[in-house]
DNA sequence: ACCTGAACACCGTTCAAGT
DNA sequence: ACCTGAACACCGTTCAAGT
């Protein structure tokens, strides 16, 4: 035992991100745990230690690769032929699909909490921004001041993340898993209607 | 020890509830235990379990004082002299105050998630539906037909929820605490100007 | 009937000790 | 330098035993 080295620093740092996925995956992030990363990559609890700061640091870069997951994923099913208000309203529909279809991934992207103090580092609100970038162009194209664009896509953005969220979990009153997208539909159509 | 009868089930019951939300409020959810709760009351954790399910349960009557409070706060400050968009508008500003007066109790509301199956129980809903009637009111005064102002009211009140939330939490790129306003005005103004 | 105390099976985190 | 194993201080939950 000790001084293994069967992998190197940025191997285990991949083992240990995708293992906790795939629990996180099959048994929810109540059902992940450093030991259970451990024992899933076949090194003991204190190597993670060795890599990551702690367990939060570990669903940090979870996230991470969810938020290039959907990137990727966005960024390939976007039809180039839309433009306008049918670009931005295909835009959301693709983060609803994303949602729906990653369900674990996603609720630990918004409803995990680092401590209370530290804010999120840079280079993740990066990826943030990178894939926001994928409404504001859009919204660019149809606006023409940049400002107002940006407050436009932030609004409908963040808007369309609150529906997605409320009726995923259950909090939106009575609002069934089918009517999710007549309300981005609705956001969509009216907001724009009013900024246009 | 042992059948000390000191308080009623009833009792006990609140004590914990108000235990409960004074340590979150104080040291965050990840504060909070079942024992720490007991400790506070002065009774033994196996005493919570007499009177609560398990841990979630305390939690979900927790988010149901939660729920009673912003809607007595919000219902009394409504300004009756307001109207249409306006009395909207003001509205969606009581929730962000709520929120941001009470972060802790606010963020256990959404980002606590109860075990995967179990849905929410209908007399905490019922809790939801009542706090969204202060919302669907004056929207059903700007808008005639019932249905769509059910849709717009649904819509408005989830999406200022997202663009709270985001914000709050710093996930919403760049978006610092003072722009929420600015956001959930835009919001509002435009999807209404788009709707009516 | 009510409450305790102790147990069970877990946690995240640290770190001396081995190779 | 890397990894282990064991410890520490916690968890939620259960339940026989006491009054």
């Amino acid at each position: 035992m000790a001084r293994r080295n069967d992998h190197s620093r940025d191997e285990i740092k991949d083992m240990v991100i995708n293992a906790g996925r795939r629990i996180i995956v099959s048994d929810g992030l109540s059902g992940c745990s450093a030991r259970k990363i451990a024992q899933e990559i076949g090194y003991t609890v204190g190597t993670l230690y060795n890599v990551f700061d702690n367990y939060d640091d570990i669903l940090l870069h979870i996230n991470a690769d969810t938020l290039d997951g959907m990137y990727q994923t966005v960024s390939n099913a976007i039809d180039r032929d839309l433009s306008g208000v049918q670009a931005v309203k295909a835009l959301l529909l693709l983060y609803l699909d994303c949602a729906t279809e990653h369900r674990a991934l996603w609720s630990v992207l918004f409803e995990y909490n680092l401590s209370e103090k530290t804010s999120l580092p840079s280079w993740y609100t990066q990826k943030i921004e990178l894939l926001f970038s994928l409404m504001l162009k859009p919204m660019q194209s149809i606006m023409k001041d940049e400002a107002t664009a940006r407050t436009a896509a932030l609004t409908l953005w963040a808007g369309a993340h609150g529906i997605i969220q409320l009726a995923l979990t259950g909090r939106l009153a009575k609002v069934k898993q089918a009517n999710i997208e007549i309300l981005l539909d609705s956001l969509v159509e009216n907001y724009l209607k009013g900024v246009l």
